[in-house]
DNA sequence: AAGTGGTCTAGACCACTTG
DNA sequence: AAGTGGTCTAGACCACTTG
């Protein structure tokens, strides 16, 4: 089945873009001039370009046109996503790099994120996360800290993350159905400007998340891992789109 | 002028959602349907059940049919909420300082948040706020940069806005439907530091936020005002709780 | 005045599920 | 088989900016 014909225009927009052919602030063609351009509808053209508006790629101001945006990888406030797939839907490669697994009794402020006793054993993994831009450019842009409840995931530390991610498996064994988050800014330690390349006064994004999920055979709802990602604050924003609540 | 025809029908469907007429998991009429009750082509009444779509309010099954999804996010990183509030809901007391109210030529960046020309004429505050916990310790919480268009507000410059803060004003001007935000971790500059008592060193947690409305005598929906909140990162966090629609 | 984006129509064919 | 959503057309009129 092809794909649909509004799909192939985003593609084509979106390459000149990755390949920097079309600079941010540059007009992209009009919407008559994409239906022509493509053998399209004005309608399919103007579908293409709304979506791409609709995810920040493109500006449009009416009767002026439609330009390229300014641009920062924007991850999802509002939902729960696996940054591979984020990545991937930019048009851009993801790569991980497994920095530790291993098993080790849970420090008391991890036990009180799982709700579970401390010097428990848990799961844990470090990962990085790198985004691979159509010039090759590789960009670290998350290390990702991971506390995962052995009950829920038995086999977690024979997984090989750089294939899928850690959030990929697991909600492959439960479907995750809930979530608490929180963001903070916070100054990188030594080994996390390492990890993330940058200098001792670039500021990080901190998402902690805690999953809940339903588990075969049980009803009720469990926690089932806690996580910290870190990102650069000067490549990395989060971001969404929020409706019909006043100001 | 009329607000758009899809609009009316969001309206429609958000309303009965917001009352608890349509549960999560109920089926809302089907485009077909939804365009002959409100006297609109398939396209339009489509529109709407997209839109809501994207904005998490409902779940579309092909062949099957448009579903109220389970759960909307609630939390303060998930909606749009007025920082007083917030504060006096934890049984705090609210505070705010006007540091700025002014007009002032929109630099190019503010100008294409705002979708104006560079240098035309917006209204401008700073705010600080603050929040004064039960012994009476008085913390700033947030310095607010606000960009705001004239024609939205003609008598911005003349609030009092200790007494009520520019974003209860603006919603009670008009009824603001969308947003879109982002986070960010940031260094304060100097100034941001004075006003939010921090050191150097210590990372902000930066939110921006472009509100979009409808405007009286306007069919489209535009943007309304652009406004920067700084947090001192060590003092404040955003958090939310995800509900994950399966899809 | 010409070009651009914003809204809308009245159809069409298709993919998919079973209201 | 009937109904649903997904894609698409070839038009139309309008609001807005000056490419």
């Amino acid at each position: 089945m092809a794909a649909p014909r509004f799909e192939t225009i985003k593609k084509h927009i979106i390459a000149k873009v990755e390949k920097g052919q079309w600079q941010p602030g540059d007009a992209v063609p009009s919407e008559n001039l994409l239906a022509e351009q493509f053998s399209v509808s004005r309608m399919t053209a103007r579908r293409a370009l709304t979506e791409l508006t609709d995810a920040g790629v493109l500006q449009r101001i009416q009767g002026a046109g439609t330009f390229v945006a300014e641009q920062l990888p924007t991850g999802s406030l509002l939902e729960i996503r696996n940054i591979a797939d984020e990545i991937t839907e930019r048009g851009h490669r993801h790569l991980a790099e497994v920095l530790e697994l291993t098993e080790l009794p849970a420090s008391s402020l991890i036990a009180a994120q799982l709700g579970i006793a401390p010097d428990s054993v848990v799961f844990f993994s470090r990962l990085r996360h790198f985004e691979e831009d159509t010039r090759n450019q590789r960009h670290a842009i998350q290390v990702e800290e991971r506390f995962v409840l052995p009950a829920v995931a038995p086999d977690y530390l024979q997984q090989d993350f750089t294939t899928q991610t850690p959030s990929a498996y697991l909600s492959s064994l439960s479907p995750l159905s809930e979530a608490d988050h929180w963001v903070e800014a916070v100054m990188p330690d030594s080994a996390l400007q390492a990890w993330l390349n940058i200098s001792p006064t670039t500021p990080c994004l901190k998402l902690s998340r805690r999953t809940m999920g339903l588990q075969r055979g049980r009803r009720k709802k469990q926690i089932v891992n806690f996580a910290m990602l870190y990102h650069p604050g000067d490549k990395y924003r989060l971001g969404g789109h929020l409706v019909n609540n006043p100001s």
